[in-house]
DNA sequence: TTGATTATACTCAAATTTGAGTAGGGTGAC
DNA sequence: GTCACCCTACTCAAATTTGAGTATAATCAA
């Protein structure tokens, strides 16, 4: 599970409390290639914890707010760490794309909604791919190498993606979808 | 939830038993796009029943095989079915990518490790890589337009990924990746 | 100044997913 | 001919995720 491996990559760098680990994944946009939730998040830390892999080094306690517990990564949690790297890296999973199911089954409803929707779709990519690329730039100085890849593939994603729904959208508004026999005409 | 969408795209097509979604899903390979597990299928399959978005046609019993039940889709399904999918395309979520994220937290272990294990993932992805470009082939005279796009979509996807991991891995040779500061040199 | 929104920090019940199990039949190799 | 493995079709308990809720403080505008 991703979560824990982005825990414990964290870890790996300072002691924090598992909120602080949601500030940094923003920050660094890692949120937008793993699932962030903090019901998900709370329940790995605990999960870590029982298991020994982090442990607890200070409650910080004030009336007023909620207790925060900061974690450290024990040294069984590095050698976890270790194989839920390499495990990951070995394994071949797809990558999930619930947009593209969408849009490849669209064609058994009314293509004027659509299309109106795709054009909003579009623009809200666009703005994706400028965010994209600006985050890679801002962070170019800041981060190692191995997390600026992930900033540029990021963009490089959202770019094929775009490209892909501007194919899609003209087909869409020129009423092509049921078509079936035409290659795609493609240059790229 | 996106089997959700696919059980009724495809009962759309024609009525089928649970089992025979997930053959029609892997011949055309939409368990590359959407998870297909066994159990999340059959749950989501009652579910859909239970709220009269499908309902049983027919089932076939025999004394040695469990017994299949046939689906067919309502029209509250069909509602359902062009409600969600507006839903999705509207809706902008992030693609995650569990690898990506493996590899950019790689730098915390050992190098000659990650570089072993990325040679192997190279290989398999170029795999990938063609393994979809023949689907796309194969496919252009038998699917739907939009169905062809979701194929070619996965191709381009599974391409960028392939560069993405080449170039990682040039620097992962070069034990680069502790560095900072340096821009990516990308020509593409 | 009151109301609205955002940030801090979690918690919890209910929904869903996972992973393993069940069980008979077919198929290919040795 | 038998052993191992895949195919047909699901089922189920346990693990995990989700989505909403909790509660306080700070910030900002109208």
């Amino acid at each position: 599970m991703s979560i824990k491996l982005v825990i414990l990559g964290l870890l790996l760098e300072r002691d924090m409390h598992p909120y602080e680990i949601t500030l940094v994944m923003k920050e660094r946009s890692m949120d937008q290639i793993t699932k962030l939730q903090m019901g998900s998040l709370y329940y790995a830390v605990d999960k870590l914890a029982q298991e020994d892999h982090i442990e607890a080094v200070e409650i910080i306690r004030s009336s007023d707010r909620p207790d925060k517990t900061i974690y450290r990564i024990t040294d069984k949690g590095k050698a976890l760490f270790e194989q839920l790297i390499l495990q990951q890296i070995k394994k071949n999973e797809p990558i999930y794309h619930p947009l593209y199911m969408a849009l490849a089954m669209s064609h058994h409803i009314d293509q004027s909604k659509v299309e109106k929707l795709l054009e909003e779709r579009i623009r809200e990519s666009e703005h994706q791919v400028n965010l994209a690329y600006q985050v890679y730039e801002e962070h170019i100085s800041i981060v190692p190498r191995s997390v600026l890849h992930l900033m540029y593939g990021r963009y490089e994603h959202s770019l094929t993606e775009l490209r892909w729904l501007k194919r899609l959208y003209e087909d869409v508004a020129a009423r092509k979808q049921s078509d079936i026999g035409t290659p795609l005409h493609l240059e790229a």
